[in-house]
DNA sequence: ACCATGATCCGCT
DNA sequence: GCGGATCATGGTT
């Protein structure tokens, strides 16, 4: 057993982990977790590294306009995996923060790769048609929203799930007193713009873009 | 029915 | 740095 599975085990965060805190302390927060899906044949897991923050009072927010079928699971209680479609290929993942039918959320935009690297790879070979991805660097496994939904196979089917059971989780991992947090604009939205509600570990190799 | 939009990625210049 | 791929979703006709 190498060392970041064990610093993983029964470390799985619970539905009050989510709930006590606001939207923005959450972004923050999850920074230097772990995500990690675990099902009866792998185990993969990524500390995350960049959050963005999304509010029910921000045109940026999917919830912004009301509850629709695609937006539902960001009015469930805080905790809940809010994934979804975007630009007729991809899959993102968010996780559902403050109060229950506030439609608040975190999106979670790189990971470092911690655990079955090798997996993740395959998925993505599997999932994007590039062909050069023999050649990828573990620093652009997962560095951006869709990447680490490809490399983690997230789609339509985790969107609702209750992220304190298996198979995807957060755990603790890393002390965030030990990091410098660094936040910005977020990334390609032009509502509401100005914000600084994304943030991501300093000079960690892993974020989406400097 | 039709249309515009998009919390992205990738390859090319 | 720029544009194309590609289609679910939601709003309008």
């Amino acid at each position: 057993m190498n060392q970041p599975y064990s610093k993983l085990l029964n470390k799985a965060l619970d539905s009050e982990y989510f709930s006590n805190k606001t939207t923005l302390e959450l972004a923050k927060d999850l920074l230097g977790k772990a995500l990690v899906l675990k099902d009866t044949t792998k185990i993969l897991a990524g500390k995350i590294v960049e959050t963005e923050a999304y509010l029910f009072d921000d045109e940026a927010s999917h919830s912004f306009k009301g509850k629709t079928f695609r937006n539902s699971s960001m009015f469930l209680n805080a905790g809940h995996a809010y994934v979804y479609y975007i630009y007729g290929n991809y899959f993102c993942f968010n996780v559902v923060s403050a109060n229950a039918n506030l439609g608040e959320a975190v999106l979670i935009r790189a990971l470092e790769p911690l655990i079955g690297t090798n997996e993740m790879l395959t998925n993505r070979i599997n999932t994007s048609k590039s062909k050069n991805l023999k050649e990828f660097k573990l620093e652009q496994l997962c560095n951006g929203p869709a990447k680490l939904a490809m490399s983690f196979g997230i789609t339509k089917k985790l969107d609702g799930h209750k992220l304190w059971q298996d198979p995807l989780f957060i755990a603790d991992y890393d002390n965030i007193e030990a990091y410098n947090i660094i936040s910005t604009k977020r990334v390609g939205i032009t509502k509401n713009a100005d914000l600084n509600y994304r943030f991501y570990i300093k000079n960690n190799s892993f974020i989406s873009k400097t």
